[in-house]
DNA sequence: CCTTATTTTCAACGCTTGTTGAATGCTCAT
DNA sequence: ATGAGCATTCAACAAGCGTTGAAAATAAGG
């Protein structure tokens, strides 16, 4: 009684596991409540009662891990500060520090932060509602990791910046959508799940943008 | 009379721009055959009639415009090989020509190849039907433009170079679907509709990216 | 003109959707 | 054991879905 989450153990959070899967494959309308609760294994029902309307559940699945994935990067960035003190941070730690601790959590066996960061990405390019939901959930940490970017690149005009990100969250958003495209592409040389090797190029990849766009004159 | 498409007046293509307009915004799920026929100005039925199965009707509609943006992605890629000849052709030029015949169909005003490109931002985004259609509609066109990235850069790995166009695939999807995510982080200081700017730092962007990380040793 | 073929509308079908109110099951402090 | 309070199921609703067959309008040809 002192916490909702006590009370219910197992149903409720297979529904959230459930639409997580489905809603990152295949979107909110391409899901049904119908099939969210077979695949969790509980009546069509149950979801209303946890969650109310179906736009409810798919921001609780959206917000569900959104906190801990925004403590993970800023530990990351914490920690490359500390680590470059005295010296100001480099571009390659920040986008080490904004992209690893994806790798980490992917790494970790859980699919359902799989499933999870394929949602970011779909709610990434949706333009009809998915802003709203995209800020409210990373706005401040993406502020955070903007301002250590102007810092480590004082020559930089603003809007450069932001442009240089926004090809990084585009590169990102596309990995993270595992679509298998690639390994298509490359005739299975390259695969979609193969997230350390992703990271690995596009580190060092966005932070040569980044100095060649922002560089003085 | 003087349309060259005399058999199917006009109703047709009103269809399909406006399933062009409404699927882009929304998805395939995200909207109903009765919007598209509203927006048209035509019957419900008349989609059906047309084009057969709902799912038809999204093919047609990504196929129709996928011929001539082929087209001039390889004029454009063929002209930078012209223009560079007897040397081989640069990395920016090649991600120019990849890049440049967007900007140019977006700035000659037709509102539909703005819907169009943002489709195939979805398109480019699903997971779970949208490889199909890219394959079938850009496949042979990007093979060309990954084999002159290998001989503009002949001591890279072919993996690194997917990769990396595997980044420049991913920025420019996030470029085509106008979230406005980059305007609410900004500030307004950068536009999601401002084209010219994004093409203008994406190119050097990429390049030096893909210079960076395909450099030998 | 009439005939024929194509395009467009109309009306309706069967089905699925999200959602809800009532009924049942379960937990647990008293 | 009992009653209170959630959790869960059941059954059903109205609304909207994609799709279709037949009727009506339009175009084409001789």
């Amino acid at each position: 009684m002192k916490t909702d989450q006590t009370k219910s153990p197992a149903k409720r959070d297979r529904i959230l596991d459930a639409a997580e899967h489905l809603f990152a494959e295949r979107g909110f309308e391409g899901v049904t409540l119908r099939q969210i609760a077979s695949k969790a294994g509980v009546d069509v029902a149950l979801a209303s009662y946890h969650f109310g309307k179906k736009d409810a559940l798919f921001t609780a699945v959206f917000q569900r891990r959104a906190g801990e994935l925004n403590s993970r990067r800023l530990a990351a960035l914490a920690d490359a500060k500390r680590h470059a003190a005295p010296k100001t941070v480099s571009v390659e730690a920040i986008v080490s520090a904004f992209l690893r601790p994806l790798e980490d959590v992917q790494r970790e066996g859980d699919s359902g932060w799989q499933d999870y960061l394929a949602l970011i990405a779909y709610v990434n390019n949706h333009t009809y509602w998915g802003q709203r939901l995209m800020s409210s959930a990373f706005d401040q940490l993406v502020s955070e990791f903007i301002d250590a970017l102007k810092t480590a690149l004082p020559h930089a005009p603003d809007d450069k910046i932001y442009w240089c990100y926004h090809n990084l969250s585009g590169a990102l958003t596309l990995t993270l959508a595992r679509t298998g495209r690639i390994d298509r592409l490359s005739g299975g040389l390259c695969r979609s799940d193969d997230y350390k090797s992703a990271y690995d190029q596009m580190i060092p990849f966005m932070a040569a943008g980044f100095h060649h766009v922002c560089q003085p004159g």
